[in-house]
DNA sequence: TTTAACTTTCAATATATTTTGAAAGTTTAA
DNA sequence: TTAAACTTTCAAAATATATTGAAAGTTAAA
């Protein structure tokens, strides 16, 4: 397979796995497309790799900044902004991470807890129920959150070494 | 709180968290409706409930059904199908985990593989870049696969016990 | 069998999300 | 200043996804 070719299909794949993800796929092509290229690139030639429009290659990048996943680099004596992704796969995951449990998690611990506080009938099978799956789902949420957190301030050798040490 | 309204909350809490997630709004909200429900629910219960009609209650009960996360019942005496949920967060996030392996993860690692394969220049900046990101996000890929691999089989004591250890 | 209770299908419709592109806004060099 | 180079905005259009509901299909009791 050519250079070109793969990239086109890297391109289309990751586009296709954010999709699935809840990431708009083309935020995600544009983030594979930073992230095989050497260089900086300009929102132009981003525009034109992709065919998409100027609108949307202007929000895909703002919002792939606010993700902390690619960063506007300056050229001396030039105005136009270049981008350049992050290539490191432990920070990309560890942002995604970061991100999404502020914008999701989050909210939902908050939900829980308020529903820890519904109040009923012990005997009433439905407020049982109700309680126990509240509880237990509570409890899934605050050890995910743990866990993120923990890997959140964690070095990736650190990290790779414990998982591998857990699973033998 | 009472019980009705953390009901409806709990409902729409899942239901937005599943959207954000690639899973189909409805079809969350139905689990959800389903775990904290004590008995086993009717399509027409269902679709009462959540005010929805009566073919997406089909295709969604049946997605759900696929997912491993519900299952049919029958009464003697009933020609009706109920429907209920399992109530253990353990099985379930094994059952997502699962599937979501199975139906993107396995495509990712396989176009991956094919990626590694692609021929260029090693002086060529450009294909040492691309080369470098796919060889690291394979790497990243097949330990996320092998995670999920050993946790899938994992019993949840187990499993939580190496969580804890493993972050103190 | 027949029939009534129940389930499934799917084309049409509705809703939600994404994208476009032209106009407005901003910045810097001359 | 002015004007050219560049960036941002956002209403309208396009696309993608989800939902409806009536008709067709299935099943089991009578």
């Amino acid at each position: 397979m050519e250079l070109a070719e793969g990239k086109q299909k890297f391109i289309e794949a990751w586009g296709k796995l954010g999709s699935e993800w809840g990431i708009n796929r083309t935020m995600a092509q544009v983030h594979a497309l930073l992230l095989i290229s050497a260089d900086a690139l300009t929102t132009e030639e981003i525009m034109d790799t992709l065919s998409i429009s100027r609108g949307n290659a202007n929000m895909t990048l703002r919002d792939l900044i606010g993700w902390g996943l690619i960063e506007k680099q300056h050229r001396a004596g030039e105005r136009k902004e270049y981008f350049y992704a992050d290539k490191d796969t432990w920070n990309i995951a560890r942002q995604v991470a970061k991100e999404r449990r502020k914008r999701e998690l989050d909210p939902v611990l908050k939900v829980l807890d308020e529903l820890a506080n519904v109040k009923g009938e012990d005997k009433d099978p439905e407020f049982a129920t109700f309680k126990k799956s509240i509880a237990d789902i509570n409890k899934l949420a605050k050890n995910v959150d743990k866990t993120l957190d923990t890997m959140l301030k964690a070095e990736e050798s650190w990290f790779w070494g414990s998982i591998f040490k857990m699973f033998k």
